[in-house]
DNA sequence: ACGGTGTAGATGACGTGTCAACCATCCGGC
DNA sequence: GCCGGATGGTTGACACGTCATCTACACCGT
């Protein structure tokens, strides 16, 4: 590490920016969720990803795998979300470890109910403010941030270099 | 609201792009900080404002500001790193209601052997994999949602136009 | 068929965040 | 001076997330 490479000028402005930008955008989304729709942003990204899956149904650990969440708080969140009648467990056929989560009719309504409004709210707070420029720039620093921590589970810091194993 | 406007393919993939690397970021820089200096990422925030502050001394109510956080949480949160002597409150002399958070000695050696790891993962995970004009459309439309953010609090949804009275 | 190993989920304990009271103090008007 | 409302901070109850553990089943080699 020797002597630590601090953050230049555009780049502290650009680092506390972006967490600046994270918390108040979190805070904002989720306050017209939860206003509008009654849910809450880990409640919509359930729904939404749900809604998408063929049938409204998908395993666990699929969906686990998708949101970037582990199996056990999305398994917590289910039974929270399957009293409040927006999903159901179901048993696996094919696999008898396994559960399948199911979009309820209710689960369904809500997530149409609540789409529009919170698209909205991504618009107003953070898309429409980009131009073309700042949105393609987005798209493509995003990903490749996202290609690199996904590729390499850890990618460690001690070594200099290269994968490591995965804890 | 009429007929929704949703996202179009650029913007729903620089919108997904951002949850996705907003998560995994989080995931890594938490993992990161957690394993080579004992903090959590809002630990080291608390810290690092303190830091930054003359004397490592602010005014509970200043800090949480600063932060973006209620001052609930933090007065909960300050407990805890006061268990750990990295912080003390002291009685504010100018305002019988108020404290004044500080940096102890083993709070300020936490923070400087921290910050040389944290600000290299935030090179390693994030900065330096953007190019400059990334970086600068980066620092400027964090900025701008920011403002409009930080500008009207709440900003309403309800009717058309103009700012409304916080909740 | 059987035993060992790995994987899918559930669960309980615990740390953290939020929300709604709550208390103490400050301040502005009378 | 004092009263009423605002402000600074704390607290307790509850919602949520994480981690370690546990059970049940799958899969593979023999």
């Amino acid at each position: 590490m020797d002597v630590p490479r601090w953050l230049d000028d555009r780049e502290d402005r650009a680092w506390r920016g972006y967490r600046r930008m994270r918390r108040l955008l979190d805070l904002q989304l989720a306050r017209d969720l939860m206003r509008d729709a009654g849910l809450s942003e880990p409640d919509y990204d359930v729904l939404s990803d749900l809604s998408e899956a063929p049938d409204g149904r998908l395993r666990l650990g699929e969906l686990a795998d998708r949101m970037l969440w582990s199996r056990s708080r999305l398994s917590h969140h289910l039974s929270r979300m399957q009293q409040r009648g927006l999903v159901v467990r179901e048993e696996c056929t094919t696999d008898g470890r396994g559960s399948v989560v199911v979009l309820t009719a209710e689960g369904r309504r809500a997530i149409e109910a609540a789409a529009p409004g919170h698209v909205a709210a991504v618009r107003r707070h953070l898309i429409d403010l980009l131009d073309p420029d700042e949105l393609a720039a987005l798209d493509r620093f995003t990903h490749r941030v996202v290609d690199r921590l996904a590729g390499a589970g850890d990618a460690g810091r001690a070594s200099g270099r290269g994968p490591e194993p995965l804890t």
